[in-house]
DNA sequence: GTCTATATCATGATAGAC
DNA sequence: GTCTATCATGATATAGAC
């Protein structure tokens, strides 16, 4: 990731990144300045206010956190393999991005209803019917037990996203280290891709 | 639930309820006060700073959340009846206090390893131990399929609070309503047992 | 475009009357 | 214990020089 030489760019990264430790109430636009290294009147000459600033990043975090999985939900591809791609760079890109996941559901949850409204349009529903298509199908031909969609697919996100997400909680109730709970996260792709079929097991 | 009579319970529900939506960031001693009924200085009263009465809430809110989890692991069960009681009482409370687990997690991750260190003990890692032990033990007698017991309690437990934090980005992944939502967590419960069970099948 | 200086306002916290 | 009034701080945002 090759650091912006645009001082707009370079406010973005900051923004996201101040933004995303400590979330919208807890960010400093004094902070943002500091680590893009410029003053803060700058900040306000390329967005007006903290909220607009606030904007910009969020809507790039939350494209990032969502458009992969629709991506991969449109193409044409038998069941298992769709789930291995979900799991494989789904929790990769997690792996990568961990602080991504709790900053976008953090603020998401403070403003839910608006939020939905505002971002379901028929192309959701149309992916994901798609989907739902999908596993009918398999299930008919004899391939899959017959299943949910909508519950399979919230399983496989929960179990890649929760772990990162609710890693404190999940380190005290196993008492682990951080070494020994990021071992468990590497083993983690795997582990989903056998329990998933094998819970889908005919 | 009875609203408390006495002024300290009083001021520590309303912060509880301040606190969970808005974050300690977001949350205004001034809010709190009004939602006690009461003013602003005598909040500084009962507990000098935010930070204290933060502290005090957040104690009870992360018991509340990993307790219940603590204790059915420690009880003396099957493997399968202990699942569909974590199941069961975990997707209940959790239905019940939806935002809860998000302020606990975001407020855990804003300081998570400061946090991790102080909450493991030996306690934790004994409780833990004991269903290792029980997991193992089943597989042995050839009950289950062998598997790594950190892993599978790490997807039930995703797959219980995952829906509820993330629904807003659920929702708009499936182009779904509230109601709509609702409903599939409702059937979620049986959903989860089945899933995890045929997935557990030798 | 970039900086410094300043205006404006809201918040957490305190002091002191009752 | 409870209230009102006030302080001190620090934040966003703006104005204006360069």
């Amino acid at each position: 990731m090759a650091k912006s030489t645009n001082t707009e760019d370079k406010i973005l990264e900051s923004a996201s990144q101040v933004f995303s430790e400590k979330g919208f109430n807890g960010a400093r636009m004094r902070e943002i300045a500091d680590t893009a290294g410029i003053n803060k009147g700058l900040l306000h000459y390329y967005f007006k206010t903290k909220d607009a600033l606030f904007e910009a990043v969020f809507k790039v975090a939350f494209k990032q956190l969502i458009s992969r999985i629709q991506h991969i939900l449109e193409m044409d591809l038998p069941l298992y393999e769709k789930i291995d791609l979900i799991v494989d760079t789904y929790l990769g890109m997690i792996m990568k991005n961990p602080s991504l996941p709790n900053f976008v559901i953090s603020e998401l949850n403070k403003d839910a209803d608006r939020f939905i409204k505002r971002n379901i349009s028929k192309k959701e529903t149309q992916i994901f019917a798609k989907f739902i298509a999908l596993v009918d199908q398999e299930a008919d031909e004899g391939k899959i037990k017959r299943i949910d969609a909508r519950q399979l697919l919230m399983n496989i996100i929960s179990m890649i996203v929760f772990p990162v997400l609710g890693r404190p909680i999940m380190q005290v109730i196993f008492g682990t280290d951080n070494d020994e709970f990021k071992s468990l996260l590497l083993e983690r792709k795997q582990h989903i891709k056998e329990f998933v079929k094998d819970a889908l097991k005919p």
